[in-house]
RNA sequence: GGAGGGGUACUCAAGCGGUCAACGAGGGCAGACUGUAAAUCUGCUGGCUCUGCCUUCGCAGGUUCGAAUCCUGCCCCCUCCA
């Protein structure tokens, strides 16, 4: 094991806050493994690079020797935690939960060591709560102090509905310190109120309290909102792989920086060399968000799918090259139909769009071509016998074959 | 239990008997400019068999030639009093 400054300094890295430092200190001292704590709630079917910036920092500790434990909330999601939300989640049912945690069971391993993770479901002990527990844990803690909780005090001030079941998330999340021990927990800026409620009862409990480690949350695509499905601004790490280099490259060059110190895996002082490169003005930040783009695809994927994104995405983009393994190359057998028109080929064949008005729409914006010329009319016939390319914007594009 | 306020398109928010598919803002999409950046400018943004037709303003009825707008009942939210 590293020696105490080192520990910490990792640790720290991209870290938000860390509250207390000097409880952390004191039990790096001990020497012993600690049980570190990260949850996520499978709510939502897939992941996203967000998602993925504590389980970066859940990997730092792994590495460091200490004992992972990945929580995965399948009780709590039936609540849904109201963290940073101004109105209340809809409840997701079961059937749904237990799919979700399955795919989780599997994607955290893009980043964590799979023999050095522990999951644990939450329903395992909160499935056994009855009426009196429940009203016991509820007893630990007033409605004047749940108030205080950011996003509860504005909904409460702007006369929005709060339900009754939504005090009781931060509650059972910090009970889950409890029976887990937990030395330490991660979570996300939004998490400070539930993670700070997980020490305050394990000192009730007569526990150690656990050490509250915030990470920053990441900004989405529009570079403003947090990365969110709901906002969809998110990059999802079962996105396509070009798609996923495709929207790396999207974002814009200052929120760059804190995708490297959140997500990269490159050490700090090289990150501080490429800054510094921009700054000397002889190197265009595009070619080092080619790197980061880069980087990630190969971590989802592999070096070889990344370094193969990043050779399409010059071709087609800076080359203005038809790179053939990007576009999709769809053959479509048009029965009787001897010429087909451009809106049946993106309605009924393709299936691009359900709606013949945007279809419209989008003719009548010119943002349809066919091997590079614009269709300006919704019964435009298409090439028969040869293929074409047909671009539908800048982001869609086929090259189809009519037989 | 009582009194009052409110529910409008993806979101916020106007409209308060006809000219309303519904002002405006945000978001989204497209075009221009670019580095598929960002910022900026312009247009579009319910659906369809599209110079017309159909369905939307919490839900269900009613009044009227005509309703998002008026009436009745119901559902939901908020505030104050108890």
């Amino acid at each position: 094991m590293k020696n105490i400054d080192e520990q910490l300094k990792i640790i720290r890295h991209g870290a938000s806050e860390i509250i207390q430092e000097d409880d952390l200190i004191e039990k790096l001292k001990s020497n012993k493994k600690l049980v570190i704590k990260a949850g996520l709630d499978p709510t939502m079917p897939d992941m996203h690079l967000g998602h993925t910036v504590v389980l970066n920092k859940l990997k730092q500790f792994q590495d460091l020797g200490h004992d992972v434990v990945f929580l995965i909330g399948d009780y709590t999601a039936s609540i849904g935690d109201p963290s940073g939300r101004d109105i209340t989640r809809p409840s997701v049912d079961s059937a749904t939960i237990k799919k979700n945690s399955q795919v989780f069971q599997k994607e955290i391993y893009k980043i964590l060591s799979k023999d050095k993770t522990r999951i644990e479901f939450n329903s395992k002990w909160l499935g056994k709560f009855n009426g009196i527990d429940l009203i016991s844990l509820a007893s630990s803690y007033t409605v004047a102090r749940m108030l205080e909780r950011d996003d509860f005090d504005k909904r409460y001030k702007a006369n929005k509905p709060i339900s009754i079941h939504e005090f009781l998330y931060p509650l059972l999340q910090a009970y889950d310190s409890v029976h887990l021990k937990a030395d330490i927990e991660l979570g996300g800026t939004d998490q400070k109120f539930n993670l700070l409620l997980g020490r305050k009862l394990q000192e009730q409990k007569g526990i150690s309290p656990q050490v509250c480690i915030m990470m920053p949350l990441l900004e989405g695509l529009d570079g403003i909102k947090k990365m969110s499905k709901s906002y969809d601004n998110y990059i999802s790490i079962s996105d396509k792989p070009n798609d996923m280099f495709g929207k790396v490259m999207s974002i814009n060059d200052d929120l760059m920086w804190k995708y490297f110190d959140l997500l990269s895996a490159l050490p700090l002082d090289e990150i501080t060399t490429l800054k510094g490169s921009i700054d000397k003005n002889n190197a265009n930040p595009r070619d080092i968000k080619l790197k980061l783009a880069e980087e990630l695809v190969a971590r989802f994927y592999s070096k070889n799918i990344g370094s193969e994104c990043m050779d399409n995405f010059i071709n087609r983009f800076s080359n203005k090259q038809v790179t053939n393994d990007i576009l999709a190359e769809l053959v479509k057998k048009a029965k009787n139909i001897e010429n087909i028109d451009i809106m049946m080929l993106l309605t009924k064949e393709l299936k691009t769009f359900d709606s013949t008005s945007e279809v419209r729409r989008l003719i009548k914006q010119g943002a349809i071509k066919i091997n590079d010329n614009p269709i300006n009319a919704i019964d435009h016939k298409c090439p028969n016998n040869e293929e074409f390319l047909l671009k539908v914007g800048k982001k869609i594009a086929y090259k189809v074959t009519i037989k």
